[in-house]
DNA sequence: TTCAATCAATGGTTGAACCAATCAAATATT
DNA sequence: AATATTTGATTGGTTCAACCATTGATTGAA
């Protein structure tokens, strides 16, 4: 009913009054209307993280839309990543915390379509690593570092204990360490989208010894003390190249 | 009706009959099951793009659930870039050729979030644009060079017609180029993405001169047509610098 | 042949209803 | 008084049956 207040051309007239082609015009769809309402919101910082939304019924009061074509709306900034619902009696659509999961889902959709094959996913991540390893340098802290010390030492034990999927999480925890020392939010959100596509990759080929990667990490961190950030790029970039190698030849191996 | 083959517990029993905590398990939401089969298909390849899905009242029935249910399904794959929809006779939910836009979109909610400051944003264009410059220098064809030069030409007349907004537009199609140039995926969506924020952001700092950025291009096509990667990178790197500080001067001005 | 009216298929929207999960308050039990 | 237990209210999740708006194909008259 309150639809008609939205749309453009409630009387049925043809659009086009001239003959000169003005506009393209996509009449938005009510859902979009509303979910860009709400985004403008959030962006406006009017809604906050954390905070509520008012309950389904009630919005689509407001909105002057059914609950359906609400809810239509609301799962659009769920899948975005911007809201979180709960059921139940204190439940509702939670804003998020902005996280950079639209993005990591995204780039995972690419790689299971094809249009990201192993091969690019190694090469860019070696090109990407670099670039942060540079940052990291300069900019990680004492505690940086030791974060970065203690996942050593858990992947040591991980690979001691056999734990290979364990082992395999700790390795990718490193790299995204290393992004966090950057400080840099979008160097950290790239780096968790090819992590976790990495992932993905790595359990299509299955359990894989490295050991290579210990020693390696070793000489990175004794760069990485001296804040030598060429010498440490320099042995991830053989580190990454190798298990570059390594992975795709299982990959082909496996027709992965 | 149907819904009830997928409760888990259609007795109504309480979940835990032992006192340990066993699992978080997050029971699936119809649509969210829904969606993951269709994914499922797409990866899997035996839906391809361009092909159609059926009529959305057969899939209801298909899938045993309400058409709206299935209608929140299908929005999930629209967001997610997955799907796109037409109106009308030949109308219906059309597979797209996957494409960058959810990971584009995602980055940019970020931005407007505040998650992403235009710091950020500065920086990591300049430490992504270095490793992109070094693979397009050893992998852009001719044509590549052809496409850039052919750039650097109508930035030129854009700029000369004093038309702001064609050059920017330009200017940032040129990063683009470059990253096509690395024919790696990867890279190109995240130019994809750095760029069309960057644009998010230079809109809302308004038109600007920047007598600079020709010469500069002059000077990197010299490199590049010499295969002289750490020169490119060199002089790609002053000249975003000298960018970074004058958009951040220019935001902080106004307040962005 | 041509053009306009009609038809059928499709997504977009509606509104009322019910189910299921959750928490808080009231109530019973110890 | 302290602690289970029941009840009720609130919320998201789902269903159903319709209607609207757009679009392409079909039909039929000019």
């Amino acid at each position: 009913m309150a639809r008609a207040t939205l749309d453009p051309r409630p009387d049925g007239h043809p659009r086009m009054t001239t003959p000169a082609a003005f506009k393209p015009v996509k009449m938005p769809r009510a859902f979009e209307e509303i979910a860009a309402q709400i985004r403008g919101e959030l962006a406006a910082g009017r809604l906050k993280s954390g905070e509520r939304l008012p309950a389904e019924r009630d919005l689509a009061v407001r909105f002057g839309v059914s609950r359906n074509t609400l809810r239509e709306a609301l799962r659009s900034l769920e899948n975005a990543g911007l809201l979180q619902f709960r059921k139940g009696a204190t439940g509702g659509a939670y804003i998020k915390d902005s996280t950079a999961e639209a993005v990591v889902t995204g780039m995972r959709d690419m790689y299971h379509l094809g249009a990201i094959l192993p091969a690019h996913l190694t090469e860019a991540r070696i090109w990407i690593e670099s670039a942060v390893i540079r940052a990291a340098c300069e900019r990680a802290t004492a505690a940086d570092v030791g974060l970065l010390n203690q996942n050593v030492a858990a992947a040591l034990a991980a690979t001691r204990a056999d734990d290979f999927y364990k082992t395999t999480a700790i390795h990718l925890e490193f790299h995204k360490l290393l992004a966090s020392a950057t400080r840099n939010p979008v160097m950290m959100m790239m780096m968790d989208a090819v992590n976790d596509v990495m992932q993905h990759f790595l359990n299509t080929i299955g359990p894989t010894r490295n050991p290579y990667v210990l020693p390696s990490r070793r000489r990175f961190m004794r760069h990485m003390a001296n804040r030598d950030a060429e010498a440490a790029v320099a042995e991830m970039e053989k580190h990454l190249k190798r298990l570059h190698r390594h992975y795709l030849s299982l990959a082909n191996r496996k027709g992965a």
